[in-house]
DNA sequence: CGCTGGATTGACTCGGATCAAGTCGAGTGG
DNA sequence: CCACTCGACTTGATCCGAGTCAATCCAGCG
């Protein structure tokens, strides 16, 4: 089974042999965590860093009134912020949606690794920009995209997440999240999201059906959603 | 005059007379920047590390239809990401919005800096996972908030913030956004957003007058605003 | 075979956008 | 000192995207 942290790594700078196997041995200590569990919930003193290896998660706040927004979504290679550990408290919670294999990494473990291989380290930095870019994309996306195009992006995201990471199989993309929950990750209703995917799917830009994203016309789905894939930084930066 | 930039980093942990000193000098080579002018362009290539000591900044982004999303403001003391140096664009555009006194920190001074000063590293990455709490709650707001609790969370935000580096005087900041701007920050038009004011001021929680924000009742201020301060972390861990 | 949780569809309402006039206040120049 | 201007703020009237409420529909499963 491909490590895909340290793949979503290497996407980010050259990593060396010996990078590589202290990554390795770092993401050793594997747990198997079920669907729907709170790896960390709001309040919560941070413990150890964690990292998604296999599996889906969702990072949430929940509002006073009881509604939630879902703020990212955690795929297999992702992981949470590198210095968490400094926090009093967690201002957010961290869910699985599906099975998931979860690797945590301690604070001091994860200094040393850091310290001792400079590429990982770089890397591990970039990632967390990357994870910030998506932010102010999501941001964006909220404020001045109409839903469909909202919607759009999102899925072009994704795609372009998870491509980068040999999850894709051509055009299509396992995607095991409900309607629900894309639905308070988009800042919609349920039953609205419904109304745009199914708009979505007669433009033929796109069909969900049974969990796995279909991208038939990337182009048009690109188009609507204004999408710009910048934010994603999968260009390298030359010396 | 104070350094919002040194006072900001104490307010995340104590920080002894040498980190000070170290900061002085990293934070000595001041420029003044006029109103309205990007220090960064969607699109470059990331430069030194910059803080801003006076005035306020917008992080933007701009659609491909030409609407525009504010993603953050930066206020005195407010630093771009540490290490923006390693991505090859950005992907986002950071202006002026009065003028400001902005210094910038090269990569190799700012490495040596938190090298000999882990008490300031470790501000400075406290004070990067606040910035990360607040795009998460602009998500949220963005989202789930109507638009009056949207445009009361904010002046909740801003105001604690402010309060933070000393910026206020009782329950009154200078605030010098327009309309316009709050209108792009809070992804609605200046005409509505004119309006929620208005019902703001009515309600009698808070006023904008001649570019001064006055809470008048803080406590319904937040209570529209359904606001919990958790996520600008101002309680420090304790071991 | 019925139960259950997601997905889908319809009818109606409402928050916020849009379009279109103003109004106010700080300069600026005669 | 006052008229002119320009940008920012206000207000009103109307429209439309998205929310709400309420039924189904459907697939997987005990």
């Amino acid at each position: 089974m491909p490590n895909r942290f340290i793949q979503k790594l290497k996407s980010y700078g050259v990593l060396e042999k010996s990078d590589v196997a202290a990554l390795e041995v770092a993401t050793s200590d594997v747990r198997l965590i079920g669907p729907k569990s709170d790896l960390i919930r709001e309040g919560d003193r941070p413990g150890p860093v964690f990292v998604v290896l296999e599996g889906w998660a969702s990072r949430y706040k929940i509002l006073p009134n009881g509604l939630r927004q879902v703020v990212a979504f955690l795929m297999p290679g992702d992981c949470c912020d590198l210095h968490v550990g400094l926090l009093a408290e967690m201002d957010h919670s961290i869910q699985t949606i599906v099975p998931a294999r979860i690797v945590t990494i301690g604070r001091d473990q994860m200094d040393g690794l850091m310290d001792a291989h400079p590429r990982v380290a770089r890397a591990m930095y970039i990632a967390q920009l990357v994870d910030e870019g998506i932010m102010r994309a999501w941001i964006t996306s909220m404020g001045r995209r109409t839903s469909i195009e909202r919607a759009a992006h999102l899925m072009c995201e994704l795609y372009l997440r998870a491509a980068n990471i040999g999850l894709t199989t051509g055009s299509e993309l396992v995607l095991p999240l409900s309607q629900l929950l894309l639905a308070d990750a988009l800042g919609m209703t349920p039953v609205h999201l419904n109304r745009v995917l199914k708009t979505l799917r007669l433009s033929g830009a796109m069909t969900i059906k049974r969990e796995k994203l279909l991208i038939t016309d990337p182009t048009q789905l690109a188009r609507i959603a204004g999408f710009d894939e910048n934010y994603l930084h999968r260009r390298l930066r030359v010396a």
